[in-house]
DNA sequence: TTGACATCGTTGCGCCAGCAACGATACGGT
DNA sequence: ACCGTATCGTTGCTGGCGCAACGATGTCAA
């Protein structure tokens, strides 16, 4: 019996995630040309306050370089804000600007209400979907 | 109120999809070093049969170049073999090797035997992840 | 038939993710 | 205090994706 790609998950995961990302990013790229990564770093730090670059790298999944460098590239765009830690002196402190803020809180509405346009989209698949995902991401065995 | 980025859709959706891909590509790196898109070729061809490259790149959300440079390593390793079609000879047709078909006989298996594991951690949730996964994914409006 | 336009596969290029290596700093045992 | 080890952030590098351009072939209308 020949296999079917089209009923698999790990490929439909993964059309679904690039499809999902690609309507998102057109979203907001009317707000801010933000990349993926600079995103998730944003959105991070609003809602934790300061963070290290590993707190980012733990917590959203994203390598140690690329927090590094999408860090670097939103300090210059003036929404980040860079320190040392005085107690650690490895540490870097991250934190949103003002800027940063402001962004962020006209992102988190154009988030939100499409967050709501897909849930609605899904119906009664929305909550089992939310479940399955939190599931299968990280934070589970072997993690 | 902060946004809070662990409940958000479409990262999740990618955390999930990277995550399954690893684990997928862990167990089939035993049986063939394959890439996701070598992988993605060899499960159309396996069930589609002839192939062309816009099929493969239609069918299976791969760019051209991608399926190009896919088939052409699929070939080097002899699992796949390219002719031209003697009716357009535009087209290049795709199809498994002898060596291709005994390579998918095991994969499928491997790929089934996985496929009944994350659904047997989803539980109940893994129907509504399959269909909600299909309604996010392409084929849907304005694509 | 010819010529304008569409389609197919390949290739070149820019870009970013992922990995490893590095310098700097902190920690722990002795 | 000192030395070995661990951790943190940055940077160089490789490889692959995605886009655009190209040559080759096909199609259709005049």
């Amino acid at each position: 019996m020949p296999f079917h790609l089209d009923t698999f998950l790990p490929y439909l995961l993964s059309v679904a995630a690039h499809r999902t990302s690609a309507r998102f990013s057109a979203l907001y790229a009317a707000e801010a040309g933000l990349t993926i990564p600079e995103w998730r770093v944003l959105a991070h730090l609003d809602h934790s306050g300061a963070a290290s670059v590993r707190d980012i790298h733990n917590l959203v999944h994203l390598d140690k370089s690329v927090v590094s460098r999408a860090a670097s590239r939103l300090e210059l765009a003036g929404l980040v804000q860079k320190e040392g830690d005085p107690h650690d002196r490895r540490l870097i402190v991250l934190q949103l600007t003002e800027d940063g803020r402001a962004l962020m809180q006209r992102l988190s509405r154009v988030a939100g209400s499409f967050q709501a346009q897909i849930l609605s989209e899904l119906g009664a698949d929305g909550p089992a979907l939310a479940r399955a995902l939190r599931q299968l991401g990280p934070g589970q065995p072997g993690d």
